[in-house]
DNA sequence: TATGAATGAGTGTTCATTCAT
DNA sequence: AATGAATGAACACTCATTCAT
């Protein structure tokens, strides 16, 4: 079981068939992982789903680790990107519309890919240790962090490492154990709601935004909009 | 690799040699799931590490899953004992005195034994889907919901199913990535005051109690017992 | 002949079956890699050939290399057992009489085992790199030593070390080609009437055909250019 | 794993470009090979190595055996082109001066490539029972008969082809063992006088050390029993 | 009750080689 | 002439589990 301790890429496709190949690998460990979990999938059967020799597969992923991480990496960066598009829109608005719109936001992302984000959840964890940089969650941190500094006035904590810590694990946590188990609260409006009481009550001053907790999203919308 | 479905006892021991087998496999079991995690964990390195033979550990234990639940149960059930004596004390308390001691309590047991707890977070999710019950989060849930539940009129929430939800996952993610990334945290003021304002944030009624963000949980406390 | 403290084993077998497994493990290896090679020879294919699973050869030896190491042990210490028994028997007799005789000694040991002397001569030095300590070859060196140590006034090197290397690796290399090379050498009377002359030769006080052994080639030329 | 049982070249090349590629190629092989061995040694990293595609080495080598022989081959017929100009050299010079000269030559040759040289000696014999015809023994054993031959009258040994076997094989194996466990006797004076001694000792005519050369053991062992 | 020898399907990974481009 | 993507048989090795003693 010898494993190099490279990144998740061993060589470049330099032709088109060879790009082909790395995405057909990709895919198919993606929805193998989403099926069979780390563990019970093997390098074999990914490139049997894939279509390609087993061979092909080692060519261009330095081992299963580095291959699971480059899935992984693929679906966070393209989450990242789409996060922090939603954090850009949102950069002038108040934190009492912006805290409710970043919510609908992830809740929408999650019902987009569930799997695939509960499988980034609870893989990088296990990942880390064997030596990765968690690029995603420093990422993610960072943009955050952009975020409430940039409403310095408008929020509570001082310590503003820890209130992002409290943040991204909070709503990470609620958003991963609700695709898990109660798929029905990403789809309802009570979830996104009590998430915004959540976090807006940990983050605003007082007296806080909580007067008239509203019912919904769009309720507080309007408000803060005014 | 045959995996029956039966639970994580196969075998009452009769004799008290019998009992010191199987206490000798559990404790070492915990060790090496401790100290190499699951999968790095084998049943012949388990029974090495306690003095016995691989098939006394098969003699009261059905399988290597069966093995590691009887593990997690026996740290969680201790857990929820020591939880649920916390909550019998605070059954009288009102909300702002009883959160700021539950949580306190809460990170006192995960400074005791952050490696089985941490263990117990990441395992159990793991080895759900493999046909077992959680049994501990349902009594985790029950205890909870019983605690609001005498608090009706002190909370804001109505869905207390939603409520119960939030809260559990919130603080159990929190407490999880704090032993594993911050360390520190479990260890100043700062931390757990934060926690208690996003709990007591989201359950207060309005107007909300953050008035004066509280420095320490011992101001917290004084407040609610005016 | 002490063991040494081995790298090659793995567990001890307790019963009476496991060491008949380890035998034919052993067997079967020393059959197999005398038949095609050290790099053509695998694991699984000794194991099949022994009759017993793979797992059982795991169960003894930690690796392949570890394996074959302890064939090579094997055969290597009963050779030394066998040699240093012929060495005893000599240990009165004058420097014409011993050699001759180890000699013919070492031949016949040559023919009981050709081939799995073959194999040891040209494994170990490949086996060695990886962290082995030839044992084999400094017992070696050390019972000639000794049997040249006992006769100081009958030979005339002074730089004991040195006769011992040259005249252990030539006997060793031309055992082996003629093992390999020439069959018919280990069966006819000349050859070994050439190894003592050139032994001898070697060892032997003058009168010489170097009666003053030359200081440098230099020397030697002039002598001869007379 | 296809094996053909051509010989070490496929293809000559034919424009410059190619010969460039072709030698590169062997370079790249033979420092890999030093560095490596023959088994941890791939043609896909030779290729790399050379900076040149896996297709341009199956172009002019049939296989990896083929191109290792053609790196042996090369060193090997210069070494034999070097060996030979000394050797002509000598060709007037009697026993006692040619031999140290020699000797002092093959020393030479063994300080300016070790690497090479060991590798030729250890790993001819692992490729030749694959259909190799051993160029490289032949020549060497040829050119040494002839030298021996035009000495019939300086040297004991009747049997002309056994004293080549001796003398060859003895030569290698101590200069091939010095180099690789004693590099301290490549460069002192004490080695090569040794070499001197028993060379000359085995080959010289009376005064020879045993007087009578024995026809036996047996005879060997009477004339000392007296 | 306890032992530990035995199992073998299955794993991750390599590498000599081919062939379409 | 040169490229490099693709192949897949084969390898060393693991480990949950069984069962004769």
């Amino acid at each position: 079981m010898p494993r190099s301790s490279s990144p998740s890429r061993r060589k470049q496709p330099r032709q088109q068939r060879a790009q082909a190949t790395c995405d057909a690998i990709l895919t198919a460990a993606a929805r193998l992982l989403v099926r069979d979990g780390y563990e019970a999938t093997s390098t074999n059967r990914i490139a049997e789903e894939a279509g390609v020799s087993i061979g092909s597969l080692y060519q261009y992923y330095p081992n299963k680790e580095g291959l699971v991480l480059a899935v992984l990496e693929q679906h966070g960066s393209r989450w990242l990107t789409e996060f922090d598009a939603g954090l850009k829109e949102l950069a002038p608005a108040p934190l009492g519309v912006a805290v409710p719109s970043i919510i609908h936001h992830i809740l929408t992302l999650k019902r987009l890919h569930p799997q695939l984000d509960s499988l980034r959840y609870a893989l990088l964890p296990v990942l880390r240790p064997l030596g990765h940089v968690d690029t995603f969650e420093q990422q993610l941190f960072r943009l955050v962090r952009v975020f409430l500094a940039a409403r310095l006035d408008e929020i509570r904590p001082r310590e503003l490492d820890m209130a992002v810590f409290i943040i991204v694990h909070t709503l990470e946590a609620l958003c991963h154990a609700a695709g898990v188990d109660r798929p029905d609260y990403l789809t309802n409006d009570a979830f996104p709601n009590e998430l915004c009481v959540l976090v807006l009550g940990y983050l605003s001053l007082s007296p806080a935004p909580l007067g008239h907790p509203p019912r919904k999203a769009a309720a507080t919308r309007r408000k803060y909009e005014q």
